[in-house]
DNA sequence: ATGAAAGTGAAAATCATTATCAATTAGCAG
DNA sequence: CTGCTAATTGATAATGATTTTCACTTTCAT
């Protein structure tokens, strides 16, 4: 169970309305774990809402998104995976991902060690290159335990 | 001018057929360096091979894809792009992407100390994890000089 | 050369995502 | 609390990339 409360507040602020629809896309988040597509966020947040369109959940995660709230994902299997954006894992994410059946794992070893080469190289790349950088992304693409 | 040829062989090896259109497009990527989406293949090999459809190009993408003879990448503008796997880039996919325009720059600078630091990742993932890595990218996002 | 299997083009089908639009709702002003 | 207005919504149509279908063509081992 994760904390999402804190980003009620971020909607007023923002000048967004805290609609039913967002609280429950918000609590999916908050009961789910990881890697979520806009189909499965839309059959969970069913579950509790009938009601709510597809349509809306796009939007929401589009808003959630832009926000900085959640992020979103792309791993190869043609549709896009949301995760809630929390403090531990925030600006970490690093995936292995199984090409054989999709599986994702979410790894979060070797923190540190990751942490200073990303942020080294963020340094030089955007002197570099002139770039401003705001986040990046490390897959490691393979055959899981169950697949090889 | 890249070295396509050495995989005319794989194709009788592997039991595919070594067609014109296979032929063609794999001219594509020897004279066009990079990040191709299936649209931008087809209309370049259309202009010396009208007559060879989009769907081809697709097929074709995927075998060669799956051959290992191209790499397949997505950098969430809602298109697959294809990349030759030539021997100087292999295994090396790091690229920076702005998030405004799109663009991609293709980084090989700091390779020695990024080829160290993922080689040894990739050991203490595929132990721990029981994954077989055979690959993986590096993706920064941000925005560009032009985009700031 | 030739036949079977692999490959092809054109068009239809599919799938994720986005746009449209009339109807509803959140949140502020009074 | 009530009424207002812009933001938001649900249903549905539209879009755009990719896949599938199928009748026809080509490759290449024999």
């Amino acid at each position: 169970m994760r904390r999402v409360g804190w980003c009620y507040g971020k909607f007023r602020d923002e000048g967004f309305k805290l609609t039913e629809p967002r609280r429950a896309i918000l609590d999916v988040f908050r009961q789910n774990s990881k890697h979520l597509s806009a189909e499965e966020i839309f059959l969970l947040v069913h579950r509790d809402s009938p009601g709510i369109g597809l349509a809306t959940v796009y939007r929401t995660l589009d808003l959630l998104t832009r926000m900085g709230i959640i992020f979103k994902f792309d791993f190869g299997d043609g549709r896009s995976r949301y995760e809630l954006a929390d403090e531990s894992t925030k600006g970490h994410h690093h995936h292995l991902v199984c090409t054989r059946c999709g599986r994702i794992i979410d790894y979060s070893d070797f923190m540190e060690k990751e942490e200073k080469f990303t942020k080294e190289l963020e340094e030089e790349l955007s002197q570099k290159y002139k770039f401003r950088i705001n986040s990046h992304q490390i897959h490691f693409y393979g055959l899981c335990e169950r697949c090889q």
